[in-house]
DNA sequence: CTAGACCCTCCAGCACGCTGGAAGGTCAAG
DNA sequence: CTTGACCTTCCAGCGTGCTGGAGGGTCTAG
């Protein structure tokens, strides 16, 4: 089958399967006299496997690496395991990170609600952001 | 001040700061005769600034946005709260394709340990990930 | 005068997952 | 033969927030 009818076959674009191919997602496929790729029916499998994994949050480095591992003949399950855990664990990071942030808005969004325009002085840009006074001694160093 | 001191002062680097210049956010300092860039001392509550309001989640082109406002005389608490919001939105968004992607993980990392890799079969490249079988009249299709 | 710290501009690249376009080739239908 | 759908390659860019380096200029101390 041809790109186009794989790419309609899988949801995708041609020059997504093309871009998975250069990525290392997807082999080579033999070509037709003319030099068209020429997919075999597995291609629908291994492409719908790379959107599942997708939609399972690992990005296309750790689907290549279990591709490979695959296609070495090994089973990639403990791999496959391991980039779950992996993965699982940066999601749960993110998520701190996240809830951090969020935490922060609120405090401002609660200053924000009870801010008058009137308090928010030229010096300080945003009283609602930075409530620092702008004094000379005022401790600034590297936070982050 | 020179750009060294006003990295030094603001705990980011000279490299940064030309950035943020660049990016709009610091306007354009005096030159000294030779060329170099001359701060004065309220770049450093700018800079302050711009970090705090990174720390709270804002993107550098929002905080533009309230400097712009700023440095037009108004007040931009309006819009500040505006943003807040918009990110607060955004962020609770996020948190929640965070959550979904951590589930699809879970049960994937349930599946995993009571996989055998024996049911690794070839043709479906990792039966943890992908279940699906691989009948020829299977339905793919675009799941989005 | 020289060394060295500091500064300048400009260009390029990181990661991530594509997407668009240019310029051209192939193939089937009419 | 022409049209048009489809395919090819290659190059470039999106957005985000920087970071690195090349190749040079400025200033201060000794």
């Amino acid at each position: 089958m041809r790109i186009g009818e794989l790419a309609a076959a899988s949801g995708l674009t041609a020059k997504t399967i093309r871009f998975y191919e250069q990525a290392g997602l997807l082999p080579e496929p033999p070509r037709t006299p003319g030099g068209y790729r020429d997919y075999p029916p597995q291609s629908r499998v291994r492409l719908a496997f790379v959107r599942e994994a997708q939609s399972a949050g690992l990005t296309l480095a750790e689907i290549r690496s279990i591709l490979a591992l695959r296609d070495s003949g090994e089973a990639p399950c403990a791999h496959v395991a391991d980039l779950i855990q992996q993965r699982l664990a940066g999601i749960e990071r993110r998520l701190a990170e996240l809830r951090a942030t969020r935490t922060a808005l609120r405090t401002l969004a609660e200053r924000a609600a009870t801010t008058d325009p009137s308090s928010c002085t030229d010096v300080d840009i945003c009283s609602i952001i930075a409530t620092r006074q702008t004094s000379d001694n005022e401790g600034l160093s590297a936070s982050g």
